[in-house]
DNA sequence: TGTTTGACTGGGA
DNA sequence: CTCCCAGCCAAAC
């Protein structure tokens, strides 16, 4: 039974791996609060792919065919803005993020542990 | 069809 | 602190 249940957490990360798995990104970080960031890899946790923050990352990358996909609120581990160049113009990330009352000094997030949004903690299971 | 490249991360030196 | 490396896997060469 354990077994199984274990069987069952493995074989769902390889089950969002598709299309799935950027539409489920879509999902979470449209849940991300104003004010609020996380990181790729949060959202990889919480979507059961520990390991595929990068994935994250390309999902992003994508996102902009999207409208609604607040693709400025997710930064990397340590709160600096490694997407910034893939916005329209390379300050426009920290614009947003400014607007919203994060401040953000040399592309790092001022007070990073509490601005994060943890979808892990925040959010039910996926 | 094989290789390289990242909006990443954790661990080690 | 910095730098390096190995997983990671979809795209783009």
């Amino acid at each position: 039974m354990i077994k199984a249940t274990f069987g069952w957490l493995f074989l769902y990360l390889p089950m969002t791996q598709n299309k799935d798995f950027f539409a489920a990104v879509y999902q979470v970080v449209q849940l991300i609060p104003k004010g609020r960031v996380t990181s790729y890899g949060a959202i990889a946790n919480y979507l059961g792919a520990k390991q595929g923050a990068r994935m994250v990352g390309w999902a992003m990358n994508a996102s902009h065919v999207l409208p609604d996909v607040p693709a400025h609120r997710v930064v990397n581990r340590v709160g600096l803005l490694s997407g910034k160049n893939h916005f329209e113009h390379p300050e426009q990330m920290q614009e947003l993020l400014t607007l919203e009352g994060i401040r953000v000094i040399n592309d790092q997030i001022q007070d990073f542990q509490k601005v994060f949004w943890d979808p892990a903690l925040e959010l039910g299971l996926p």
